[in-house]
DNA sequence: GTTGGCGTATTTTTT
DNA sequence: ATACGCCAAC
């Protein structure tokens, strides 16, 4: 597995003095870099090379001896960006620069854990759960608790919990603060979620970022040595660290003040799992000592592109001021793609996909598309694969969780750490053997009363009360089997373990039983977890234990696997995209209720926090930049319409152009559509039979321009105009109930007072409106029944 | 104890 | 539309 090699072979470098090192910078990149001391905060815009900066600044702190190796800490935001961190630093000054710590903060205090962790109990065989993981034990807890987790799902109470920890309240304080039933509930399980979590010897995500923080107060002298050791600390994204990031980053750095932070406030997107953008927005108060240097020219992108960039950020009132710019040329228009459909759009993107290729001379992995949820894949892979159009994904379910290999780690956890009753609750009856709920339950009640962990209690099985024999038996033979990995553990490589499990536990068996192709991928699926535990304990850059090894997996990411180096499109959502950048990118989905995404649409602060998505996206590309939405959505399985985006229609039209080459007059054409000719749907049947009562709105005009029929006409979903078929009913209902109304129109509505409908979904008399309400929020109304007035 | 069917909620984004 | 949990039958 190549994402563990420490150091990347490599030419030794001609020896570099500090100046050549500054040499490639512009002046506010070269007055960050050699900012040796003292606090520094980078304000850097999208494609200002700060990563860049960050890099030489490491290089010049080596190269001008100011600091060794080992006193350089550097977090970053992804495991990929740390690799390639260290790879720059190492071209740059080669062989001085061994022996820095640079990771993901996960990873970084995984690690010191790792040593340290005994000092507050931990044995450095801990568990690492991830969100699968804490979703199991929760639901446990919750069923403990007799809590409905249908009204109180495992997932909501683990985003209350992890609110919570991230910002350092503890159970019992949590429990005073919480309002509403579902802090309640959540308060109720926090604190047994933590014992339980403590029991296993095991800890989630947060606890990665708690557990030093608790450590660290505790020991002092931990700290002292480590503050002593770090002596300059740099952190990357710093816009998107939470409050425990915060709070570690400065015990680390007091006394020193040696912290070097890099971010960008408009690009944050991250506070949904916490993220605090006051961190950034405070350094200087915080530092009132600090250094501010502003990186606000651009090497990505197009002029057009900046300029669209600064249109979309301008519509947030909260950030810190800055101007972008760039010496590139003007570039090509950024174009505007209205499609019918989701499909149709993504026929389009394949389409563009194609010419930018052949027309352009573009390679397939210079092409991104992003969308803002992964579900939006679907159609786009759908139809680049149609076309035969190479492309990678990135995101959704990576190697490491796949299920099957999941399976396979939980064996190995269990094996480094018997205390993970969690991981012993996944495998015991897995592949089956007779092992049921029942007497699960019977084994963890028993263990639980005695006070031992059920590892211990499979060990006393025959004082389990209630166990038929049957079940007896079963749990000593896994209770041996096991046994017997763990003896191996002391003797056999770890390759050879994972193989041994494999074959006796019966899990490469369990997935011949039936031969499906899915399976044949498992089965392959496990084949290279096995070489990848055969390379990492190989390795001679990680002598680590077996342990190390689950522990690194967990905390990586799709994004984080070694580089896919074919020639491929990518998708990925528009977070995924962060840090990266392509010729041409395609920002798709651009609806009401998608992007911005209907949960944010009421929220201020979220909405804001979409458009800096927006601008994430919009800021990946370099030169090709295509946005694009459809007017009508698959969604809960059923067609739905919107409308275009706000964001599109906040854009002034001079910056955009639609397909035809025309300019991209946004606030009319959007503001026609809503009352007249507008709200139809691609599957609709009746699309070409409406009547249009001469409202031709501007829509129709674009479609002139379009080369290839509509999808929908192509496919046959929908008779031509001149076949006029009976089926008037439905049109009669139309015309009475929904003709006149549509997304983005105010009502009126006789209980519920004034409000603005987001969508409407259905026709003929199952037609329904999805309605924002002033006085009560969102509701959903048949219609038929509702009586809506419009208004203004 | 296991399997299958049915009903239900579910769609943000992720270290 | 799909996936998952729960319940009933084997």
């Amino acid at each position: 597995m190549k994402q563990y090699s420490l150091l990347p072979a490599l030419d030794a470098q001609p020896e570099l003095n500090t100046a050549d090192i500054l040499s490639g910078l512009n002046e506010a990149q070269q007055e960050a870099a050699a900012a040796a001391d003292g606090p520094v905060l980078i304000i850097a815009g999208p494609g200002s090379g700060k990563t860049r900066t960050l890099t030489h600044r490491i290089a010049y702190l080596l190269a001008s001896g100011k600091a060794r190796p080992h006193q350089i800490l550097a977090i970053t935001f992804t495991n990929k960006a740390a690799r390639e961190m260290r790879h720059r630093v190492y071209e740059l000054i080669g062989d001085q620069s061994k022996g820095m710590t640079i990771g993901t903060f996960h990873s970084t205090f995984a690690r010191l854990l790792r040593k340290e962790g005994k000092q507050i109990g931990y044995t450095s065989d801990f568990s690492i759960y991830d969100s699968d993981d804490t979703k199991r034990a929760l639901r446990q807890l919750l069923n403990e608790y007799n809590i409905d987790p249908k009204q109180f799902s495992p997932r909501s109470m683990y985003s209350l919990i992890s609110g919570a920890k991230n910002r350092l309240i503890g159970a019992s304080e949590y429990a005073r603060l919480a309002v509403g039933p579902a802090q309640e509930k959540a308060a109720k399980v926090y604190g047994p979620y933590q014992d339980l979590l403590r029991a296993s010897n095991a800890m989630d995500f947060d606890d990665l970022l708690l557990k030093p923080i608790e450590l660290f107060r505790n020991h002092p002298e931990t700290l002292e040595r480590y503050r002593f050791l770090w002596q300059y600390i740099h952190i990357d994204e710093y816009q998107d660290t939470n409050h425990a990031q915060y709070i570690l980053a400065k015990l680390l750095s007091d006394g020193h003040h040696n912290l070097c932070v890099v971010g960008d406030d408009a690009q944050s997107i991250y506070a949904f799992r916490g993220a605090d953008i006051g961190n950034i927005l405070s350094f200087q108060r915080d530092y009132p000592e600090a250094r501010t240097v502003r990186l606000e020219q651009n090497y990505r992108s197009s002029k057009a592109i900046v300029a669209l960039a600064d249109a979309i950020i301008k519509g947030n009132s909260k950030q810190i001021e800055k101007e972008l710019w760039t010496e590139n040329d003007q570039g090509d228009p950024i174009i505007v793609m209205e499609a019918l459909s989701e499909r149709d759009e993504a026929q389009k993107i394949e389409r563009r996909v194609r010419d930018l290729c052949l027309r352009h001379g573009i390679r397939y992995r210079d092409i991104a598309v992003l969308y803002r949820t992964n579900a939006q894949s679907r159609s786009i892979e759908e139809s680049l694969r149609r076309e035969d159009v190479p492309y990678r994904i990135v995101g959704g379910v990576s190697f490491y969780q796949r299920k099957e290999i999941k399976d396979a780690i939980s064996y190995m956890r269990l094996v480094v750490n018997p205390y993970d009753d969690g991981s012993l609750r996944r495998v015991i009856n897995y592949p089956t053997r007779g092992i049921g709920n029942k007497s699960q339950d019977l084994l963890f009640q028993w263990a639980k009363g005695a006070g031992v962990t059920a590892w211990e209690a499979l060990e006393r099985v025959s004082e389990v009360p209630g166990l038929s024999s049957r079940a007896r038996n079963a749990m000593a033979r896994f209770r041996t089997m096991m046994d017997g990995f763990m003896g191996k553990a002391e003797t056999e490589p770890a390759g050879d373990l994972m193989r041994s499990i494999l074959n006796e536990a019966g899990l490469t068996h369990e997935l011949m039983r039936e031969h499906t192709p899915e399976n044949l991928v498992r089965r392959e699926n496990l084949e290279e977890l096995v070489s990848a535990v055969r390379e990492f304990s190989d390795n001679p850059d990680t002598p680590d234990t077996l342990s190390a090894f689950l522990q690194e997996v967990s905390l990586l990411t799709d994004a984080d696997s070694g580089g896919d180096f074919d020639d491929k499109v990518t998708l990925m959502t528009m977070h995924a995209s962060k840090g990266l950048e392509y010729k041409a990118v395609f920002v798709t989905g651009l609806e009401e209720g998608l992007f911005p995404l209907s949960g944010a649409m009421q929220d201020p602060e979220e909405l804001e926090e979409e458009r800096r998505l927006f601008y994430v996206g919009a800021t990946r590309a370099e030169r090709y930049l295509y946005l694009t939405y459809a007017r009508s959505r698959y969604r809960y399985g059923e067609h739905q319409s919107g409308i275009r985006s706000r964001f599109l229609d906040e854009l002034s039209g001079d910056l955009l152009r639609t397909e035809a080459g025309e300019p991209f007059s946004s606030k009319q054409d959007r503001l026609q559509r809503s009352s007249g000719s507008g709200n139809y749907t691609e599957m609709d049947p009746f699309y070409y039979r409406r009547p249009l009562g001469g409202t031709k709105g501007p829509s129709e005009k674009g479609r002139t321009h379009n080369t290839k029929p509509p999808a929908a006409r192509r496919q046959g979903t929908a008779p031509g105009p001149s076949k006029a078929e009976p089926a008037g009913r439905r049109i009669v209902y139309d015309a009475e109930e929904s003709a006149d109304l549509a997304a983005g129109m105010r009502v009126e509505h006789g209980t519920f007072g004034e409000g603005k409908i987001i969508a409407i979904e259905g026709n003929g008399p199952q037609a329904k409106a999805v309605v924002f309400f002033k006085e009560v929020g969102e509701k959903k109304l048949m219609l038929r029944f509702a009586h809506l007035q419009r208004i203004g």
